[in-house]
RNA sequence: GCCCCCAUGGUCUAGUGGUUAGGACGCCUGCCUUUCACGCAGGAGAUCGCCGGUUCGAGCCCGGCUGGGGGUACCA
């Protein structure tokens, strides 16, 4: 459809693809064939044109093997989706976001706005025996039902298709896209320095050994990633990747794509540090004949330093942010927004919020720094927005602790996160903490004992111990001595508390009651 | 080294040819006030990485450069 639009538009638009031409593809080798193909034909459109490849989001161009969106993917059947973690360790706020942009995909309103619904499906990429383990399955598991990101199918193992994967390894072997070689990195190293360390490594087939994937000498390996647009590779700098060990076990980057075939994917969404293994894969897709999905690579996220985030960046997976006291829907919150805005001026959203808006060709292409004062921010946001019982519930769960309610009522305004509750309000349940320092400023001060005696007169006089009666009495005592209210207010505080920081003061009272308020003031007295 | 990707205040983003470059986090000031937090009202902070080009006009288009990042495994 394409061509022939070109075709229409005559030979004056020739000159304007080879501009087209220069700009996007640059100085890649290719692109230069390429110009120089379309000078040579000059006016001869058919031959240019057979070799224009299908112009990709309006003006993309590339060659030879090109995997773009095609027309009968697009529109063929609803949006499948996978999120395919290794089990090599906890799952990481990368991971975890990957796994939310492709779940917003599958619960969004469907590309195009077609309404249909996605599906969702879990493997796990445990080909890699030495570092995968159960308990790493289990925590991942764990880790995306909390986020709350459910799957529609999975999880599914990897090695569990080991059939499917030999089949297919076979048949490459049997046309000849792939074969047998014993070369060893050492080889490869070698050939590099005789050939030059652009030139990819070509191996000699032998009757044993490991199995690699034939690449074409000549042309590129591209792609039309959703969100970067044309990424192309020069096929004679790759090497021939092994896609099976000595041992006939297949590899990655050979399982990957057979199982996103067999699970008729449409759409592989995950990190940029999968870009250069994409034209592996393709490669793959095209030695079996099959039509690849289309790819999406997302930014990576980056600790402070600006370097992949890691362990060593502090709560770099999703079960320490839990442990660290964030709810679920403000960590999606956050590490969805590290990427893509939703709307030009809020950034507040619930998952299905997310999901409505999300698209994938808005996803930002450079990397976000992991920021975990906002993330800390939009918690205390989601947090207010809990029931008292709902949050209840979880500072329960949290904590261990039970008969939390009446604390959490007055506490709930001034926490931001889950764990910022028991030290600011654990006195009213196990009593008063130890702050001496808090002591020595407050109670023994200057005066401190006289307005904190005269406190615990003007409380032991209320009649009905409730908010407003110790508010008022307490406020007596201000007018009275004639100090500041927070004069008054804190030694009561440090009192019942220990510490300076409590809920309100008057709420924090009384809770605590008249006769545990007055035993704990004159404890205070006595010290 | 080689291949690939990226580039708007400290951070996350909006902005696709004409804007006083918008919002959010953080920071500062004031209000509220009982500590903390919330809320409200203000403020500081950006030569839109640099140099060219196209254009009457460029953060937006093109090229180069620089910088950053990713990959470079018989790991995923």
């Amino acid at each position: 459809m394409d061509q022939h639009r070109l075709h229409r538009a005559g030979v004056a638009r020739l000159t304007e693809a080879r501009q087209v031409l220069l700009g996007v593809v640059g100085r890649a080798p290719h692109a230069r064939r390429l110009i120089e193909d379309l000078d040579r034909f000059g006016t001869d459109l058919d031959a240019a044109l057979h070799r224009l490849p299908q112009p990709a989001r309006g003006r993309h161009v590339s060659a030879d093997q090109h995997f773009g969106p095609s027309r009968s993917i697009r529109h063929r059947s609803i949006m499948r989706v996978r999120f395919a973690p290794s089990p090599t360790g906890a799952l990481h706020v990368g991971g975890a976001r990957a796994a939310l942009y492709n779940w917003l995909l599958a619960r969004g309103p469907g590309e195009g706005g077609d309404g249909m619904p996605g599906t969702f499906v879990l493997r796990i990429e445990d080909t890699d025996r030495e570092r995968s383990t159960e308990a790493n399955v289990a925590q991942i598991l764990d880790a995306l039902r909390w986020l709350g990101l459910d799957w529609d199918e999975g999880p599914i193992s990897q090695v569990a298709n080991t059939p499917r994967h030999q089949q297919a390894l076979a048949q490459l072997l049997a046309d000849g896209h792939a074969y047998h070689s014993d070369a060893t990195a050492q080889d490869v190293k070698a050939y590099k320095e005789q050939h030059g360390a652009d030139r990819g490594f070509r191996g000699t087939p032998q009757s044993s050994g490991a199995v690699r994937l034939r690449v074409p000498g000549q042309g590129v390996t591209a792609f039309n990633d959703l969100i970067r647009g044309e990424v192309s590779f020069p096929n004679a700098s790759m090497d021939d990747p092994v896609i099976a060990r000595a041992d006939g076990t297949v590899l990655y980057n050979f399982a990957v794509a057979v199982d996103d075939l067999d699970a008729r994917i449409t759409h592989v969404v995950r990190g940029e540090d999968h870009i250069s293994n994409t034209p592996k894969q393709l490669l793959v897709f095209q030695a079996l004949g099959q039509t690849p999905p289309q790819y999406a690579h997302l930014p990576l996220l980056h600790g402070p330093d600006g370097k992949k985030l890691s362990k060593r960046h502090g709560a770099a997976s999703v079960q320490e942010l839990r442990d660290a006291g964030y709810l679920p829907e403000a960590v999606d919150n956050y590490i969805a927004l590290l990427g893509t805005g939703f709307a030009p001026d809020e950034e507040f959203f619930t998952l299905q919020e997310m999901a409505q808006r999300f698209r994938l060709e808005r996803v930002s292409k450079s990397p976000a720094v992991f920021d975990e004062q906002k993330l800390r921010h939009l918690n205390g946001r989601h947090l207010r927005e809990l029931s008292t019982e709902e949050l209840t519930e979880r500072l329960e769960r949290y904590t261990g602790r039970t008969g939390l309610r009446a604390a959490v009522e007055i506490s709930r305004e001034k926490i931001q996160t889950l764990a910022d509750f028991w030290p600011l309000a654990g006195f009213l349940i196990d009593g008063p903490v130890d702050d001496p320092r808090a002591f020595a400023k407050v109670i023994d001060a200057d005066g401190g004992r006289d307005t904190l005696s005269a406190a615990r007169d003007a409380l032991a006089s209320v009649q009905e111990f409730t908010v407003p009666a110790i508010e008022a009495a307490l406020r007596t005592v201000v007018e009275r001595t004639g100090l500041k209210p927070g004069q008054v207010f804190q030694p009561v505080r440090v009192a019942i508390a220990g510490t300076t920081i409590s809920p309100g003061i008057f709420e924090s009272v009384a809770l605590l009651g008249r006769e545990r308020t007055l035993a704990l003031i004159d404890a205070a007295l006595a010290k």
